[in-house]
DNA sequence: GTATTCTGTATTGTATACAATTAAGCCGTG
DNA sequence: CACGGCTTAATTGTATACAATACAGAATAC
């Protein structure tokens, strides 16, 4: 993932390339939240300009992965507790439908795709790459979304659970262990056998289960940011 | 280029306020689906450059009411007849519960609120300004949401009544009547008297309402651009 | 007369330059 | 020593300049 030095061929959408880079960054929990995210400082990571930048941030400012301060600039959002319950309320209310409408239409060939997720993820825990593990869990469900066929609910749950990425960087209890992928399995084998009522049901409940690893009273405000870390020092 | 020095207060975000009137312009059906938004063009009647444009632009693109197509340019979204149902599936989905959660938290004053949309709506139609009254009817929706307190969900819904918009647009049945606000009054006192049960049960009619005056066969191509129009004269 | 290539123009994509705002450091004063 | 105002550096907001792409029309060949 470094060979960008020399050519920059450009063949593409440089803004979609630095955005989905710096998402890819948050997801596996690289970057922070209230991580400052400098125009300048981007840039020349990605070798390109500014405006390519600022493009990139306001795209990810709209799914709410960074928050834009005018004139201060672009931070890895750091959900609120209320926003935390509010994303997993909302995922609570579209995606057990999404579920279920899943396991009406799944291919084979969706089966078998879920199933290597599934396995990916297995690999990532084993290699102690919780960053990873995390994005491919996200992705997990983002693919189950895509098999529903609703492209307009995908696209918000989309949006839930990349702020779920966050949510999970902030809350977590490291007590609970992480991303239980026996739930992901028998939610894989009740879409493949085209069990809806199962399906909506075991995704319901893995949500739950899911919100009910989080704490979402303390906010522990670990920051990479250095002079902000100092400053908490004080409460 | 032109006058920038002399005038021009610039108090707020200008992005935000191309932005809002671009979408305003939406929403009252001033343009059309398939409109082409020059960027020059646009940043002349607002005095601003097309740095500008471009950042509100994105914005719109990101909510679905205007389509970017690289090194084309942008348009009013024009949605399929697939991306419209898929709209009020899933406006159905999110505005029932809404409606509900709305009916347990509203106070005096967000019925006033409603009641007065109500009022304006009346106002707009006898008037015979379809466009405002479509863009209050919307807002209404909007405004349960608000009430309703739940940020994440209200933000789908505004996306998806700014996309019901364009919807309307391309697919109302000119038979059918106008906004039926005798179904917005129901709602309001279903509310108003904290009946959760019914205020669910209402607007998930009132959807159905919605969508049943909708011909989604059809596709009306009227378009403002000229050229577009003739070449449509083939089929 | 029709189709096709070529060329010029218009529009978008990206980079850079300038203006405005913020934040930090410095210094003087109480 | 702490505090407040001023000055300066850094960063963002906006405009403009340049590069790349796409569209339209004309000229040419058939």
């Amino acid at each position: 993932m470094h060979t960008q030095h020399i050519s920059t061929p450009k063949p593409q959408d440089a803004t979609q390339k630095v955005a989905d880079a710096l998402a890819l960054a948050i997801h596996e929990h690289r970057l922070t939240p209230r991580t400052k995210l400098g125009e300048d400082e981007i840039g020349e990571i990605y070798n390109v300009s500014r405006t390519v930048v600022r493009a990139a941030l306001q795209s990810l400012a709209h799914v709410q992965l960074v928050e834009i301060q005018r004139n201060k600039g672009a931070f890895v959002a750091s959900p609120t507790p209320r926003e935390a319950r509010e994303v997993f309320e909302a995922r609570a209310l579209l995606e057990p439908r999404t579920a279920r409408s899943a396991a009406s239409r799944a291919t084979p060939r969706d089966i078998r795709i879920l199933k290597d997720h599934i396995a990916q993820e297995h690999l990532a825990l084993d290699a102690g790459d919780n960053g990873r593990a995390i994005n491919l869990s996200g992705r997990f469900h983002i693919e189950i979304a895509r098999i529903a066929d609703q492209d307009t609910i995908s696209r918000f749950i989309e949006t839930l659970i990349a702020r779920s990425s966050l949510v999970i960087a902030l809350y977590w209890r490291r007590e609970s262990a992480l991303c239980e992928s026996h739930a992901h399995h028998a939610l894989v084998q009740s879409i493949a056998d085209g069990d809806e009522q199962n399906a909506e049901e075991l995704m319901r409940s893995h949500l739950v289960d899911l919100n009910s690893a989080l704490d979402l009273r303390n906010r522990p405000v670990r920051v990479q940011n250095l002079r902000e870390l100092l400053r908490a020092t004080g409460e």
